[in-house]
RNA sequence: GCCCAGGUGGUGGAAUUGGUAGACACGCAGGACUUAAAAUCCUGUGGGCAUUGCGCCCGUGCGGGUUCAAGUCCCGCCCUGGGUACCA
């Protein structure tokens, strides 16, 4: 046996794992169960590159931790695998995009089999499987079934609606529902036909269609949610986004607004997760309050937050978009008025989003009544007013609220002070809590208290009422894409009606071309003898992307299951996810629609427990570093980094592999590309010496790395190890390999360790030295630690620490060594197998327990002492231990000095406090 | 603008509740082995002053503060990364 190979021995050991079902995780109600979980991967046609499996490493070591802690681990891996990018590569190709998503995956599952991680793929999900997708169909149809409460809050049956019309009609239903639904009574309901029975419950049902405003993106044929545009642009791709009016279905999250709030608290995220969640849900408490428009019979209604500012109204505002704008304008406004509201409507969200800081809007001409000093104010119309937003109507005032501030001034509308403090500043609205002034019955009242009697003042008198509001809308469902899960419904007579579920699933179609038709329709509406029933229209657009990444993680606990989306007997079992692990780019995404799906199926009964993912960490991207080269502007000539200032240049990027230490391979780089070749170069030193930038990693930049090469090159091992030793997890850094030599050397000691100098295998049955059981004993104690609160970098540290000692010490006892296979046995499995079994095991190291920490072997030389402080502040101190308790007391009170470290123990720290404020409490 | 996270040697980063700052690793320098190289091993490595005393001074973005004691807590700034975008 010679030096540690790590090809033979990785393969070796990843055949085992497969052909031994090592992994398979069975619902064993006899073990406790740990749930960890990765976010699966969109299979995009670049492979995987050296930051993907980053997480899936450290929920890896998790899972192989738990196991040899003797937890029953369910550990799965699938692919969300429905998206963008294969149909546009079909509708380029003409390729299925099903066929580039299957290549796609299988080379996913070769790259990850690479690195050896213990994945179960006995439950592995695809959502674009239709064995899968049943299921989301299915969902869809409960969702579409199911109404909400807000008497009991929570989602109930739509049967159990109806049979409340039937009795006593709607007036006395409080629902998530549409706004201005009308009024009925059992009677009245008895007597709508079908037909109108139906678009009632619409708007009731927790799925369901609507007008709404989308974004739509003439170019790719579809319409994006809020979070897939950047500036004004899709993106993906970077098309531009304009504005329009849909029939859509929509989930009504917004119902679920105040839960997914709430139960935020009690879920072990990130504060900045929990902020980013709460933000974007976005409750705010305040009122309603009723303006009269003078000389008319309309009211408009106000939301406001702060209602003890209302003496300092001087004008209203409306939305450009705002139905009554066209009734309250007068004659003589008519014409400003009509100019405006069109040109804000034509301003694209791009333009809105580039000019935050100007000032724009009309006067309608009208006067509203201000309830609580009826004097009248001028009624105006902005476009810093949102539609969606509350009433769309705000109540200015400028002396407490930036945005009216800056309008008052630019419109020279007055300003009214209300807050004490105010009239020595030259902003007033830098003061905007205090006491009130000028503000009749408020006056002299704080404003948080004056909030509370202005309420209660409007609701007595009868013009408001208390009121939360919600930034969070409602998410739009429907998609005009092919490469997506059918919505499970038909039309008849116009009206939605869900399929049989015996019909599901509702397949995808073939269709000849993946473009919508040419009369507009989505792609499926290309599909032949596609009806239902052979009659009735299908739903012709598909779900979005989130769809099956909503219930993905139930999935996984049974994934076999044909009858249920996952059986009573294993969600019962499983529970919720104990550790998730997955990028912040989904916080307002995935993991809130997530969390609303899973609130709804616990609503109904389905699965057991409200919230999905008790433990969330966000692991931090890996990102590239790209190497850059500078063209001489209209030459082929490219300067060396350290020149360029000189000349005029372009920086161009270049592949990493033709760049070693910054200096370019110049002979590589002219076959590179055929513009190149007879490109000349500027050098410095005799070198082209690159330029470098930190950027995301991407095919685009040149700069992605390929775990199979580390692989390849290093082991799986130390690309285990090593992506754990570059920092903390959550934490964004850039890939660069400069000490990968540091883990490599370590598992090569390690090896050594149990082999003689001329590598075979030398391991002794002695019983272990005090010295060597301290080492490893001080290696379990910190390994279990570091793990247990995810902190992987400083447990490799500890692995090597323990490796250093034991080889300074000779140690080859098995007793110790058996312990250091199992303690790092998660983090570099492969080398741990190999090791285990040359220890004359015949079972893989998962079947192992986790070593029993022994105190004993710590504290022969120190023990804690606790002293206090002044009785507030409390510290524990190690003193010696052959160093009596009586003497340390006597220490502390005669010689202010608590204790002295004997000389060469650690640690040897001397802590000197003066005797007065010491009082030794043990 | 607002919200969140962070700022520690040449580099990646340790320091779990306030208690030896810089663990571990890379890099670098010197040495051993070698004809030589690689590999391996040993020694040194925050800065400055001493290096005939193994000792002294400074040091965790900047400025203050609390404390016997501050990288850690408080106040005020600066910078970097992330989120958000007129939310009344």
């Amino acid at each position: 046996m010679a030096d540690y190979n790590h090809k033979s021995v990785e393969s070796k050991w990843q055949e085992y794992w497969k052909t031994n079902d090592t992994f398979i995780s069975k619902v064993d109600p006899a073990k406790p169960k740990y749930y960890a979980l990765d976010m699966f991967p969109y299979p995009s046609g670049a492979g995987l590159h050296v930051g993907h499996p980053l997480g899936y490493i450290a929920s890896d070591i998790v899972s192989r931790y738990k196991r040899i802690k003797g937890f029953n681990v369910l550990h799965p891996m699938g692919f969300d695998a429905f998206g963008l990018p294969a149909e546009q590569y079909a509708i380029e190709t003409g390729q299925h995009p099903a066929i580039t998503t299957e290549e796609n995956i299988k080379r996913y599952k070769e790259q990850l089999e690479n690195i050896g991680f213990s994945f179960d793929w006995s439950t592995e999900v695809q959502t674009c499987d239709p064995k899968f997708y049943k299921w989301t169909q299915w969902i869809f149809m409960q969702l579409f079934n199911s109404w909400y409460d807000y008497n009991t809050n929570k989602a109930a049956s739509i049967e159990s609606l109806i049979s409340t019309f039937e009795t006593e009609g709607n007036s006395n239903v409080n629902a998530a529902c549409d706004d201005d639904i009308e009024t009925f009574s059992a009677d009245e309901w008895k007597a709508f036909s079908e037909q109108e029975k139906e678009q009632v419950l619409l708007q009731y049902r927790l799925t369901y269609l609507s007008d709404a405003v989308v974004n739509w993106c003439p170019a790719m044929g579809t319409v994006l949610a809020n979070d897939e545009i950047k500036d004004g642009v899709s993106e993906r791709g970077g098309h531009p986004v304009e504005r329009k009016k849909m029939k859509q279905w929509m989930m009504r999250i917004t119902a679920y607004a105040d839960r997914l709030l709430t139960n935020l608290e009690h879920l072990d995220w990130s504060e900045s997760m929990k902020e980013m969640q709460s933000n974007w849900i976005g409750k705010s408490k305040g009122c309603e309050l009723d303006f009269k428009v003078a000389d008319h019979d309309i009211t408009l209604t106000a939301f406001t937050t702060r209602p003890d500012t209302i003496y300092g109204v001087t004008y209203l505002v409306l939305a450009p978009e705002h139905d009554l704008i066209q009734t309250l304008t007068t004659a003589d406004q008519k014409e400003a008025v009509e100019a405006y509201v069109t040109e804000a409507k034509n301003r694209s969200e791009r333009e809105r989003m580039a000019d935050v800081k100007s000032v724009s809007g009309v006067f309608t001409g009208s006067y509203v009544v201000n309830p609580f000093t009826g004097e009248n104010v001028p009624l105006w119309i902005a476009d810093y007013v949102l539609a969606g937003y509350g009433t769309g109507v705000v109540m200015a005032v400028p002396s407490s609220d930036d945005r009216d501030y800056r309008f008052a001034t630019h419109f020279d509308l007055p300003v009214v002070l209300v807050i004490e403090g105010t009239e020595a500043l030259e902003d007033p609205t830098e003061k905007k809590h205090g006491v009130m002034i000028n503000s009749g019955i408020l006056d002299g009242m704080k404003s948080a208290d004056a909030i509370q009697k202005a309420i209660d003042h409007a609701v007595e008198k009868g013009f408001g009422k208390a009121k939360v509001n919600f930034k969070i809308r409602d998410a739009v469902f429907s998609r005009q894409r092919y490469w997506g899960e059918p919505v499970p419904v038909y039309f008849e007579d116009g009206i939605p009606k869900l399929i049989d579920e015996q019909d599901l699933p509702l397949a995808l179609p073939n269709i000849d071309k993946y473009k919508p038709t040419e009369t507009g329709e989505p792609p499926l509406g290309r599909a032949t003898d596609w009806k239902y029933k052979g009659q009735y229209d299908y739903e012709l657009t598909t779900m979005p992307g989130w769809a099956g990444s909503s219930w993905y993680f139930l999935r996984y606990m049974d994934a076999q299951n044909e009858d249920a989306f996952v059986s009573q007997e294993a969600v019962a079992y499983w529970k919720e996810v104990d550790l998730y692990i997955g990028g912040t780019e989904h916080a307002t995404g995935h993991l809130l629609y997530s969390r609303f799906w899973n609130l709804f199926l616990y609503d109904r009964g389905f699965i057991k427990h409200e919230e999905p993912f008790q433990k969330l960490i966000n692991q931090g991207m890996i990102q590239g570093r790209s190497s850059l080269v500078y063209r001489v502007n209209n030459t082929n000539q490219f300067v060396s980094h350290g020149l360029r200032k000189d000349y005029e240049t372009t920086a161009i990027h270049v592949d990493i592999s033709m760049v070693r230490n910054d200096v370019l391979d110049t002979e590589a780089f002219k076959q590179w590309r055929p513009d190149l070749a007879d490109a000349e170069f500027i050098l410095e030193d005799g070198k082209y010496v690159c330029g470098s930038e930190i950027e995301k990693m991407s095919k685009r930049y040149y700069n992605v790395v390929n775990p199979d090469d580390i692989v390849e090159k290093y082991g799986a091992d130390t690309l285990r190890l090593y992506e754990m030793f570059l920092g903390p997890l959550e934490q964004f850094k850039p890939w660069n390999t400069n000490g990968i030599d540091g883990v490599a050397k370590f598992l090569r000691k390690s090896w050594s360790l149990f082999h003689d100098g001329q590598g075979n295998f030398n391991v002794s049955d002695e019983a272990a030295t005090k010295e060597e059981l301290k080492v490893i004993h001080k290696a379990i104690k910190k390994a279990e630690e570091d793990i247990e609160r995810f902190s992987f970098n400083t447990s490799v540290s500890t692995f090597m620490i323990c490796v250093n000692d034991l080889t300074a010490l000779k140690c080859n006892k098995r007793e110790v060594l058996e312990k250091l296979v199992v303690i790092v046995s998660p983090y570099a499995p492969h080398i741990a197998e190999e090791l285990w079994q040359l220890l004359g095991n015949q079972e893989s190291v998962i079947k192992a327990t986790f070593p029993q920490f022994d105190e004993s072997y710590l504290t022969e030389d120190t023990f804690e002492y606790p002293i206090s402080i002044n009785g507030k502040m409390r510290t524990k101190i190690h003193i010696a231990v052959d160093m009596p308790k009586e003497e340390v007391e006597k220490m502390v009170l005669e010689d202010e000095t608590v204790m002295k470290w004997t000389e060469g123990k650690t640690p040897k720290k001397v802590i000197v406090v003066p005797k007065r404020i010491v009082n030794v409490v043990l």
